[in-house]
DNA sequence: TATAATACAGACTGTAATTATCTATAATTA
DNA sequence: TAATTATAGATAATTACAGTCTGTATTATA
């Protein structure tokens, strides 16, 4: 069980967002560079995000692509769960619906996780140039 | 990301251990039985658990399966880890191996989702008949 | 209105992980 | 020795992930 990649790529293009605020439309191309991905693979996370409302999308001229959600409000769950889906991490197929304390022990743990990525917000990284210093990302 | 199959049979084998107590060995064949699962496939998880020390193997006649730490010290982790294995949920590979925040809320995250894991002792589910009372698994 | 710039959707492909089976081998006991 | 058991390795089937290609829809502007 990991993360995927579209996750990781996600919150980079969440954060570089948050990063620029409002400042301006970016469109596909220019993000596509900086980040070394395929502009239409790239395509479908951001669709993905815009979705899940994270940011909007504009089509023609002057078009691209811009933070909805105030930028002190992205939580990394907002991100992650625009990405991976609401399903919980561990399901049971043999289930008969009813209430299992098993599930419920994963899903409490998985709370755990989810109400501290729901604290934390992309901003927090951003702000102090704390993303790694030497890695050619840089958000 | 969803936890494997492999982590559900392993908790519920394990379980299946905890409520057992050290009463006999249980060989492969009546627990593959008792699962509806491959022998084969099972015997793969359980040297997994074996592995890991959670539950300790003899061949031979008389031989099979039991617990070896003590009943009341499984935790949920143990046995994850033990499937899942010890590597982050979430890593990146344009990394640079110098410290990352963005990494680090990960890791941090997933950090509160393992220390539950570890509270929970799986003689906690198994104790009260709380596992699903209709589910045919019954652990 | 025509054209260029943009996002979006769907089909498709390759790769890797997961799940599972089959077969053969090794260890132990009686 | 024979029966019983676990373990290892090869292989196959299935599914999820990552990525590409092609075409379509929308908008601005010349
Ligand atoms: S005991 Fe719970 S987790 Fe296990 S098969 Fe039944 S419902 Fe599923
Ligand atoms: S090391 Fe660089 S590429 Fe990796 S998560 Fe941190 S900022 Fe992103």
């Amino acid at each position: 069980m990991k993360y995927t990649k579209a996750t990781n790529y996600a919150l980079h293009i969440m954060a570089f967002f948050v990063k620029q605020d409002g400042r301006d439309n970016l469109s596909l191309q220019p993000i596509a560079n900086h980040m070394n991905i395929s502009p239409t693979y790239l395509s479908k996370i951001l669709t993905q995000l815009v979705k899940a409302d994270l940011i909007q999308s504009a089509p023609g001229m002057n078009g691209g692509y811009s933070l909805r959600k105030h930028k002190n409000e992205v939580s990394f769950f907002d991100v992650i769960q625009a990405i991976e889906g609401s399903g919980a991490l561990f399901t049971c197929e043999m289930n008969d619906q009813s209430d299992c304390s098993l599930e419920r022990v994963m899903r409490e743990a998985e709370n755990h996780m989810i109400t501290y990525l729901k604290e934390k917000k992309l901003i927090e990284v951003v702000a102090k140039n704390s993303m790694s210093s030497t890695c050619k990302e840089k958000v």
